[in-house]
DNA sequence: TATTAATATGTGCATATACACATGTGCATA
DNA sequence: TATGCACATGTGTATATGCACATATTAATA
């Protein structure tokens, strides 16, 4: 099959989709020993943080959808965690970590912190401050 | 509800992820108009580039997933701007744009267009160099 | 007290993405 | 010819994401 010559992509929104894409690749694959996504990671660690809350509350806190939060955690559960400890109403649920999902971020942490390593330095000691600055330029869009 | 005091997020891949969220619903409301994400107005634009091919060259040359590629055509065949057209067996199939195809995009690329230069701003034209150099350092990881 | 506000949760649907697996076709070669 | 490799396609399953909608509970207020 004869390959087509590509062309200059010029689509920000395109090029930060796919560098995004390839970070998202990394870290998961670096985090593969302890089968665990880094958005399943850096979930644990916002529970791990904010220590028992409701799943509004998380939602907010790790800035994404709460019907997001919700199936999101649902994975976690299902692996064991995470749990969910039940109010008098659903109103008053609240979700912790569990021991396993605490030792989980234990291991986890090393592994997160070689590949976050390597890509502070594919980035460049000396660009990361900038760079880093214009990533939160871009999240205040929203 | 009591708000959580946020912390300082760490994780590069993270605070990518939420960049990146954020800039694809920016350019996917800008082509709001013409009811395209930028994921399919970029899809289409790869089309119109490479005029008539498979599924597997699209896949290629969009640098995505077969299989993404399949299901993402879907909906483009569902709403009219793309054709396949059938050769002797299935591996002889080709996709094209329609008329309605082609016309959407150019209503699009003014639409596009705007978006485009109101990012360009945001990151800051002093700096667009050096960014997107680190785009693509970091597509480059996988 | 009855109605309304605010708060919390969940499901259905949709897009975007990719891996594992199954299937089909055509050509080269043993 | 038969076998296998290269190529092309499609489905099942999964994660990640968010909007629209429905429901339940609590607090406030008319």
């Amino acid at each position: 099959m004869s390959n087509i010559e590509p062309r200059e992509i010029k689509c920000y929104g395109i090029k930060f989709k796919r560098a995004s894409s390839a970070l998202t690749k990394y870290y998961d694959s670096m985090l593969k020993p302890v089968n665990l996504t880094v958005s399943q990671f850096s979930l644990l660690n916002d529970i791990k943080y904010i220590k028992t809350c409701n799943k509004t509350q998380l939602a907010k806190y790790a800035k994404l959808d709460r019907t997001t939060i919700i199936r999101n955690l649902n994975v976690l559960l299902e692996k064991g965690l995470v749990e969910e400890i039940e109010g008098e109403t659903n109103r008053n649920n609240l979700i912790q970590l569990t021991k396993l999902g605490n030792l989980t971020i234990e291991q986890g942490y090393v592994l997160w912190k070689q590949a976050q390593k390597n890509i502070r330095e594919t980035i460049g000691e000396e660009n990361l401050g900038l760079f880093l600055k214009t990533l939160e330029d871009i999240e205040k869009l929203t």
